[in-house]
DNA sequence: TATTGACTCGTGTATATGCACGTATAGGGT
DNA sequence: ACCCTATACGTGCATATACACGAGTCAATA
């Protein structure tokens, strides 16, 4: 009918994440972990003083989801989560075993982060990420 | 340690994902489906002989994933699965009341999508879908 | 202080996603 | 006809995702 559904932004858009999602997973793998764990420890490690709720918040993700994903790398031992300000709020923070996961993969992330970046032309690396921010952002 | 990790590739595109789909599924709740399941009707309305393998790899997707998609979709009695060519390939095909449920999303989507088209610029909108395809590909 | 409304969280349920593994068929080559 | 490899598929498992619902907590105010 329409030929335009080849535009739609949400095909697109979850076409994307699928893709990039199984590259990085290929990768993390020999690390025991995956791409959204990942973005998890990352987020953690640049700020860990934030609730549940906000973390979600600023993840762009439903509060329980990152709830449950906090309770796999609680399982795996790369997180701890505790009480936070006042007995509603609670906070995840890593544990040491949490660091050394994340700074053992840092090189790997590089690399592929390098890789994807020269790949990435016209739109080039930066542009793209912008578009993907202000998705993020509705 | 490192601040670009707010530059990270799969950590946007997720967060897109995320953002992106939840909207999608806010809109269509009314209709009785979702974005994921809305992508796949429009897939089998644009191309139907293709096997579920065929179909799974255009949309960027893991076979065994669309497989049980068609499956949720099968039960709301949007789409019939039967043998293909041969007796190893399967396909998909809109049932009757799939079309009409298609048909009765795309003023919806028409909608919805001239709004994200409005809200993109810098970089504005077919940059962005360039963006997502040049990702999907990975 | 008691109450009310806003906030924070967990659990139940359904779907989405992909890998590992096994089964079945198709198409050659012997 | 027989095997062998490539192809196509389903199932089991683990994780990711989000909504609906309910429980516990805080803070303001009546």
């Amino acid at each position: 009918m329409d030929d335009n559904l080849n535009l739609c932004l949400v095909l697109n858009t979850r076409m994307a994440a699928r893709a990039i999602t199984r590259r990085a997973d290929g990768k993390l793998r020999p690390f025991g972990i995956n791409g959204a764990q990942f973005n998890i420890l990352a987020a953690l490690v640049m700020q860990q003083d934030r609730s549940v709720t906000e973390m979600a918040k600023a993840l762009a993700m439903d509060r329980t989801t990152l709830s449950r994903n906090l309770s796999v790398l609680e399982r795996k031992g790369l997180v701890s989560v505790g009480p936070g300000e006042n007995a509603r709020k609670r906070q995840a923070e890593l544990t040491k075993a949490g660091h050394k996961k994340f700074e053992s993969v840092i090189p790997e992330w590089r690399r592929s982060q390098e890789e994807l970046r020269q790949n990435l032309t016209n739109p080039d690396f930066m542009t793209t990420i912008a578009g993907l921010r202000h998705l993020s952002a509705l």
